[in-house]
DNA sequence: AAAAAAT
């Protein structure tokens, strides 16, 4: 019987007691008060030593836990605060109009007020704010029409159309409109339902499709509604409630930017930690208290180490790019983290995982996490509609660099006033995007590289002058191929294929992004004919033009080319392996015995396990 | 074989 979520941090909460009393007997110590209670009167507080049956006991179960439904009645929650009339927060005080803020210092707040993320008004008070329309950062909802869904697992809540038949709380309703988003996204109706149910989730969708959205959204509104706690106060150890991870800095970062976004005015903190950047001043915000931690292992673990955060109190785990999180490079980290350190057990805490491509090996390193997790697959954006135009052109490796150069003149003068338009340039190696570089520099090309050989202010530096179009031209390694969203990007170009189809379906994903077009132009030569089948297999499931030369190369190349990591030839990004053969033998127990070929074949569902809800809707 | 991620 292993320990529950509860049990351990009633056992953490014991065991700093003496040190609480010590900090509750200091005057200026204020109380916390919970996200969802701080713009109440007063009266409205719960009083944190009251009756436990104030608080429903937490009764974890096999089928998950239960505590984040709230808006359920019967929902029942841990129990936290018993005891906790001990404890301080190390976070006390932060943002809202509420109790904790303003009572605290006299009066005089040395804190600056929350920034506002949207960048549109510099005043922050109580008036309603007006936000202009200057930046679209809205989501061509569109072009996610019709995009086939799959779900599977037990008991799959069904999907909503609307933001507003979920109850997210008015503050992120609020954010939700000022970033402009009208609609949710098919993965997100998929899978907010699924984790404001407080399920576990394993979901393939593109980056792009909204996937940052749908994973903070119910982490923050669950810390604003679930059962607050009391987190412990040991030294300068910090608690955070959520935890989400990602396999780069910038995404860390760019996670981090769009979560202060939604949660801005909520009263949710959101802190990001990564390495090549100065500690000190992330530990000064970690002490202001976290509620949502963003970061990458390296730091986090050096973090844990120094004890200076406790994963204790994780209520939710978020990785993003997971199947890159699992792969050899990342899995003994991830590993550490979520199961050596101090976070609660999978079950206990809620866990769901992110990516645009999931492969079978990884999908089953992956249950470890889990605990009875939904599997979702949202159709990969651009599969039918093509977003994105896909060409693959023979370059031997002697003339890609000129072949480059004829791509890039040719954009400039069909560019609008033969402006250069984003492009993004993909190669193998880390000295090879500075050679390239440095090439297209002198041959009259702005260009810059992103890369891991560069600092973080370098790295940074290259994608802000990209971005910003005072260099469009932008060479990088794997380093961004995944999950960064930059607007604008007209073109990707595989200068180096990888090895790897994923890698390769991520990369390109960096163009045709929220429901705009996009081109993405591949450099194939003979020392890319293991990629031969994979891409010309996906080219056709996009419905791209698929040279005839690649279909030659594909039929001659050897089948273990890509050691059938796309499992199942999954039509969109992938699909259960726990559906699939090798998992069990004995699938005919679910009912449904589909031959690995019924993948995004409705009829299938009612079939595979009862309450599945079909995605066609 | 390469890239990423802590100092």
């Amino acid at each position: 019987m292993r320990t529950s979520w509860a049990d351990s941090v009633t056992n953490a909460v014991s065991e700093i007691a003496v040190s609480d009393n010590n900090s509750l007997s200091l005057p200026t110590r204020s109380t916390y008060v919970p996200p969802h209670l701080r713009n109440r009167p007063a009266s409205d507080v719960p009083n944190l030593s009251g009756p436990a049956s104030e608080r429903a006991s937490f009764s974890g179960t096999a089928g998950g836990p239960q505590w984040p439904r709230w808006s359920g009645g019967g929902g029942t929650k841990p129990e936290f605060g018993r005891q906790g009339q001990g404890y301080g927060y190390a976070g006390a005080g932060r943002g809202g109009s509420g109790v904790g803020w303003n009572n605290r210092s006299g009066g005089w707040d040395r804190r600056e007020r929350e920034v506002n993320p949207f960048g549109d008004d510099d005043e922050v008070d109580d008036r309603e704010q007006g936000f202009t329309e200057q930046e679209n950062m809205g989501i061509n909802f569109d072009a996610y029409e019709d995009i086939p869904v799959e779900t599977s697992g037990e008991n799959v809540p069904p999907p909503v159309n609307t933001f507003a038949e979920i109850d997210l709380g008015e503050m992120l309703n609020q954010n939700i409109r000022r970033c402009k988003y009208v609609k949710p996204t098919p993965v997100q109706r998929h899978a907010i339902p699924i984790a404001l149910g407080g399920r576990d989730l394993m979901a393939c969708a593109q980056t792009g499709s909204g996937k940052t959205a749908a994973f903070c959204f119910p982490i923050i509104s669950g810390i604003m509604r679930e059962q607050y706690v009391q987190r412990p106060r040991v030294a300068r150890t910090v608690y955070p409630l959520a935890l989400i991870l990602s396999p780069t800095r910038e995404l860390s970062c760019q996670i981090h930017d769009e979560a202060k976004k939604f949660s801005y005015q909520t009263g949710v903190k959101v802190v990001v930690a990564y390495g090549g950047a100065p500690i000190n001043q992330q530990l000064r915000e970690l002490e202001r208290g976290v509620d949502i931690l963003v970061a990458t292992p390296g730091r986090l673990v050096d973090l844990l180490e120094r004890a200076r955060v406790s994963l204790q109190m994780i209520r939710h785990l978020a990785l993003d790019e997971a199947d890159r999180m699992l792969d050899m490079g990342f899995e003994p980290q991830i590993r550490k983290i979520v199961q050596q350190m101090d976070m609660p057990d999978r079950g206990v805490r809620q866990t769901m995982l992110f990516s645009a491509t999931f492969p079978r090996e990884i999908q089953r390193l992956a249950s470890d996490f889990l605990s009875n997790y939904i599997f979702l697959a949202v159709g990969r954006v651009g599969s039918s509609t093509d977003l994105i135009v896909q060409r693959v052109e023979i370059v031997l490796e002697s003339d890609k660099r000129s072949h480059l150069m004829d791509l890039l003149h040719a954009q400039r003068e069909n560019g609008v006033h033969g402006k250069q338009a984003l492009t993004l340039v993909f190669v193998e190696t880390k000295k090879g995007a500075d050679s390239l570089e440095h090439w297209l520099y002198i041959n009259g090309f702005p260009a810059t590289t992103i890369h891991g050989d560069r600092t973080q202010q370098e790295r940074e530096l290259a994608l802000r002058s990209f971005k910003s179009g005072k260099t469009p031209i932008l060479v990088a390694t794997d380093v961004a191929a995944r999950g960064l969203d930059i607007p604008h990007v007209a073109h990707v170009v595989n200068f180096d294929l990888p090895n790897d189809i994923d890698d390769y379906v991520h990369r390109i994903g960096r163009t045709g992004r929220a429901g705009k077009t996009g081109l993405a132009t591949a450099f194939f030569n003979e020392s890319n004919l293991s990629l031969a089948r994979p891409l010309a297999e996906l080219m056709q499931e996009a419905n791209q033009e698929v040279p005839a030369w690649l279909t030659r190369y594909a039929s001659r190349a050897p089948c273990g080319g890509n050691k059938n990591r796309r499992s199942g030839g999954g039509r969109f990004g992938g699909r259960d392996f726990r559906r699939e053969g090798s998992f069990s033998r004995n699938l005919d127990y679910y009912g449904g015995g589909n031959g690995g070929s019924a993948y995004g074949v409705p009829a299938n569902y009612g079939e595979y396990a009862p309450g599945v809800t079909s995605a066609w809707d």
